[in-house]
DNA sequence: TGAGCACAACATAGATACAAGTCATGTCCG
DNA sequence: CGGACATGACTTGTATCTATGTTGTGCTCA
């Protein structure tokens, strides 16, 4: 509002991220591109400690966390040129974050039209929850069927633990990373790691759905941490039955948050 | 071993690709690289029925099908400048494709050595295994529950006639895509696009495990003619139970076969 | 003979340049 | 006044060029 007549090259958009914070994407979730598993290339993967792939990823992880917190919301229409000038880079390594994040839905690549940020819709939350309730379950029975479930619940209440200390009102970013981990770490025990990254995927949208909502949405954090600690009593239990019916609850609260306006 | 001592700038890997098939990349499978939904734009998309983004995309077929049909196997080293030179193309359109093909987990891009097509593992055939049997049993489910079973099986039995109607010993290809077909019928009309996405990639992993196989695999046409309809009739019958345990037979039958040497 | 090092060959990363498509605006003609 | 059309701004698509990192080879020196 003050800045009105403040017209620079760089459109709307694109102006409130300030290129200052370069050196170190904050890793808005999960950054990790591939699904790969661990490398072994050839020989010498030279040091594995590498100072990651620059550019290209600093972008990537720039836009992706931009659409996740909501601040590129859905129906924006970004192009290659105006990011590769907000970043001070040349379009080459824009043009490859874009697309990757075509290739996960997030943004979606028009010939020669720009890269429209995918809206959200109530139908991909429906989809979300669907999947998500599916795999976790899933992955629940798995770590049960192993004999692997008090394991697995003790490390999720470790999770559940850090999450409990974090200042209630503010830390909205910390929680919400926390709630990633502490499902991650179910999914993760399960050993399938094509269905490990197909639901950090999902995770990210849930986390743009929860973001995007225009209104603020009730503070359910008091009920996640409850229904987390039911989720654990019920893994150690090993009552698989049990846990696919709360984390049904668990999964369509969120979700239904969102839905009431 | 005729050509021991032909050396040309091609490097050999790519030799046997040449660049006369340009015009219509076969369509390996399932080549939509994006998991999105319609189109609609912003305003007017124009057309619709564009003639399809070129290079890239062509490059991204023509790719992904050597690695999927096993004349590109794991472990290979791949360069752009290679595949460009191969192609006519320069190297920016091939970098687009690697780019993508790494998303999908089907090339791993090492930073400045080049790209690695991803090995097949015993590990991966068991969780694209695990993932189709949890997928598929769930879309027939969702379908059953949905009372439109009998609708879908109508639908599944189609594509089985024309798998039925193909000359036994040739058109291994064809019965293949054919066999994606089927499956993805169900898997579709589970109505959860993110889930379909997901699958279709299974399946292409399962198609290049298959392909991969360094011994002929028994044909096991006939078995699973038999057990696409026996899935159908499970399923006009509404016998979700049924349909998962003949499912995980079918699909560990699959693995089985290549996994037995 | 063998370890260490300089260097050429090669690969990608990123920047820049140019070609081509799309859309909105404004003008001209009926 | 209204519609066809030329035009220019804007966007991506592709090519090319430079910088930099990685690898293996062969030479040097102990």
């Amino acid at each position: 509002m003050t800045c009105i007549y403040v017209v620079l090259n760089t459109p709307a958009k694109l102006r409130n991220m300030s290129t200052s914070d370069r050196s170190h994407p904050p890793a808005p979730a999960s950054t990790s591109p591939a699904p790969g598993r661990e490398p072994a290339p050839r020989q010498s993967p030279s040091g594995e400690s590498a100072p990651a792939r620059p550019a290209g990823e600093r972008v990537y992880a720039w836009v992706k966390e931009r659409i996740l917190d909501g601040r590129l919301p859905g129906g924006e229409l970004l192009s290659e040129g105006d990011a590769a000038t907000a970043l001070d880079l040349s379009r080459t390594p824009v043009r490859e974050a874009f697309l990757r994040l075509e290739v996960e839905g997030l943004l979606r690549l028009y010939p020669k039209r720009g890269a429209l940020v995918v809206p959200v819709s109530p139908d991909e939350a429906d989809e979300v929850t669907e999947a998500r309730i599916l795999l976790e379950s899933h992955a629940a029975e798995r770590v049960i069927e192993r004999g692997e479930a008090a394991d697995v619940a003790a490390r999720m209440r470790a999770v559940l633990d850090r999450q409990r200390a974090l200042d209630v009102p503010a830390d909205r970013a910390r929680f919400s990373t926390l709630d990633r981990e502490f499902h991650a770490t179910l999914v993760d025990a399960a050993g399938n790691g094509l269905i490990s990254h197909f639901y950090s995927g999902l995770h990210d949208r849930q986390v743009r759905m929860a973001t995007s909502a225009l209104r603020r949405v009730p503070d359910r954090r008091t009920e996640i941490l409850a229904e987390h600690d039911t989720l654990c009593t019920l893994l150690e239990h090993g009552d698989a039955a049990g846990f696919r019916a709360t984390l049904t609850t668990h999964i369509n609260g969120t979700h239904g948050a969102l839905l009431d306006s």
